[in-house]
DNA sequence: GAAGTTTTGTTAAAAAATTCACATTCACAA
DNA sequence: TTGTGAATGTGAATTTTTTAACAAAACTTC
């Protein structure tokens, strides 16, 4: 059925689609029904079916899935059947963790260049990689052909962060700061926030207790 | 309007107006409409009123909303006007940038218990807190009156963590690890994927290439 | 190789979320 | 006090997303 406009939901349900099925793999599982996967990602199963089908046809009738095959499916359906090459401004707690995530790579990111403007933390080897100016974004992003940009600056240096990212020809901006920030259109733009899920817990704890 | 059931989008929402609000604020603004918040938030004039009425009425036609007044109504609504413990289960290098992070406390929510199973680990100080061995969990969370989970231990973990957690009597959880748990219909829980901020932004980028 | 079983892919129906449109309300000025 | 302008709150219309239902396809068994 292959289609133009994807949801943003369907993508995030294709991120776990490929964490339960590479656990599936794990546990020697070849063969999966839509069903079956849909219980273990607590979706329903035409909804499985439905967000596959936005890419093409992956599935044999009467039989279900093949769980390899699917994995690389939804890889390539999403691009991630190659290499990323990231860079990642602000090297602080959070970038630091980043960096240290063997995962990013094992999915097919690889951060390749680390920035921070402070001077003390400039020439550090972190993850064996060498902390290096700001300033040198540019000229870095070409020689190491960063395609994505990962920000993890204070929240007041972010859309500095992000002008020299796009100045330096990123195509893509991952924001974990709480600001919003303003790029030219053709650059995809995420936010990482995940305070709304301590705010979601907040106020279901809250709401099961006023029931009571 | 009032009313009983709450999109998830409209929650992850409310932290972004909260989140621009405050800036807002910073700025010395003291009124502001719909339209000129939702511009900041890159969504719909309309959603958000929608969005805030399904909590009460908290403008003033004709002027707009009063942004501490509306910081206030919003935090009131999602239940974070007030201070929620935390403790946090696995002691890694996201653990550690979590525990570090200044934010959590500034939005009400206080790690109090840093849990951990390694015996290198158990003892040292990270920010001015002990980490305590996992078996204490149970005692900790009545002592400290932990409310929320925080679990960033490696996935293959995270049910045994979630287990512990649950049999300790807490509410909430709040998973960053990439695994599926089940935990009782009572407790609410969050999964944290950022990865798919990733996946996003690798499948648009490709796909405006293949635009070319 | 035909009949039966299973599970996909897809169309149709239902539900939910978003946007529109405007009557209502409030502040302020004449 | 009344009129004017502005922006909220909300019902209705639209769009999007999710779920249900089932015909088509592939494997199994007899
Ligand atoms: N730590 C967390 O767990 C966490 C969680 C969620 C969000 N965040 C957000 O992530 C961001 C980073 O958090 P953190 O705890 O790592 O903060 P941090 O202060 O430890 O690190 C920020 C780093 O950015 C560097 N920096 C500042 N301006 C820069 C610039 N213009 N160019 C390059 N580097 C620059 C600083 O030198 C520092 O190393 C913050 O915006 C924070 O709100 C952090
Ligand atoms: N580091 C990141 O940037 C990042 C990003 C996204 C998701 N995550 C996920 O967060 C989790 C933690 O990542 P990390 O990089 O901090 O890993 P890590 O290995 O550095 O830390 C894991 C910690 O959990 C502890 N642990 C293991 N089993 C435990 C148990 N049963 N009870 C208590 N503690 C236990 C370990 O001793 C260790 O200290 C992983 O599941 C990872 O996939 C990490």
């Amino acid at each position: 059925m292959k289609s133009e406009h994807i949801p943003k939901a369907t993508i995030a349900r294709l991120a776990t689609y490929i964490q339960v099925l590479s656990e599936f793999k794990r546990e020697g599982t070849d063969v999966v029904s839509s069903e079956r996967l849909a219980e273990a990602c607590s979706v329903n199963s035409s909804q499985i079916r439905k967000d596959l089908a936005y890419f093409g046809e992956f599935g044999v009738r009467g039989v279900g899935y093949y769980v390899q095959d699917l994995i690389t499916s939804i890889k390539r359906s999403l691009g991630i059947d190659r290499a990323w090459n990231c860079g990642l401004v602000g090297v602080g707690n959070l970038g630091r963790a980043l960096l240290r995530h063997r995962e990013f790579s094992r999915k097919g990111f690889n951060i390749r260049g680390a920035f921070d403007c402070d001077p003390y933390k400039i020439g550090e080897i972190v993850e064996g990689m060498e902390i290096v100016c700001s300033r040198q974004l540019p000229a870095k992003v070409k020689e190491l052909s960063l395609e994505i940009g990962i920000i993890t600056t204070p929240p007041e240096r972010a859309q500095r962060a992000a002008n020299y990212l796009v100045g330096a020809g990123i195509k893509g901006i991952i924001n974990f700061a709480p600001s919003r920030i303003s790029v030219p259109s053709h650059i995809h733009l995420e936010y990482v926030d995940f305070f709304h899920h301590f705010y979601a817990a907040a106020f279901h704890i809250r709401f099961a207790e006023h029931q009571e």
